[in-house]
DNA sequence: GTAATTAATCGTAATATTGCAATATAAAAT
DNA sequence: ATTTTATATTGCAATATTACGATTAATTAC
């Protein structure tokens, strides 16, 4: 098949996994801890960090925008992608309540 | 391709979009979801609950079981899943120190 | 104006994921 | 012993993802 049933589930369920998806993969992890360490923003620089292809870091960066976790501006003829702060949040809190959940304390088997 | 280039990455980072990955599936959220609220542990209720077949939650429950996430006792006929509360501090310290990296307070672009 | 730079998009190949029916396995109930 | 119950595994079809070369579009430098 490869496509999910969203349709079972719930508005949040479906939220928090698509959130989940967008930064499960290293590329993107590694992208965005470059976009976070160079505090600001930064351009095309990521291609030279990265040992990925110029296409597929866009590829990536576009998988990040589509999930609203970054934003770019036009700068020129250059890109400048930084966090988007809202969607962070967001972030945080969702994955907050939904590891906060268990109680690691206690485990059954 | 649809191969991931793990080899280009820090061991953080691939070990940080596995997890992430592990949970970016609205059926592995509910999953993980019912097994939480049930304070202990469930069995194939999870079959009853969501509307996907049993080979399915089976399959769900095997990814869960590979990321180290949830463990599973065979209790009679039926297994018992829990969450590994190992994997799941490690779950929330790594997740925690990644999101919190960003000072959401200033936002350039 | 022309060449160089930057980044997005298109097309494509390889591989992964999702979902399920069918089957297999193992314990429990009869 | 046979049937029922519970779960895992296999095989398969449909779709998604990853990666990249080639191309395009827009800006800057010369």
């Amino acid at each position: 098949m490869g496509i999910t049933k969203i349709e079972i589930y719930s508005v949040e369920q479906n939220r928090l996994a698509q959130l989940l998806k967008a930064l499960a993969h290293p590329a993107r992890i590694a992208i965005l801890q470059e976009i976070i360490k160079s505090n600001s923003c930064i351009c095309g620089d990521l291609v030279l960090e990265l040992g990925l292809a110029q296409a597929t870091i866009s590829q990536h960066l576009k998988e990040l925008k589509n999930a609203d976790i970054i934003q770019g501006t036009i700068e020129g003829a250059s890109v400048c992608y930084c966090i988007n702060p809202k969607t962070w949040k967001a972030l945080e809190t969702e994955i907050g309540n939904f590891l906060s959940a268990v109680n690691t304390g206690n485990n059954c088997c």
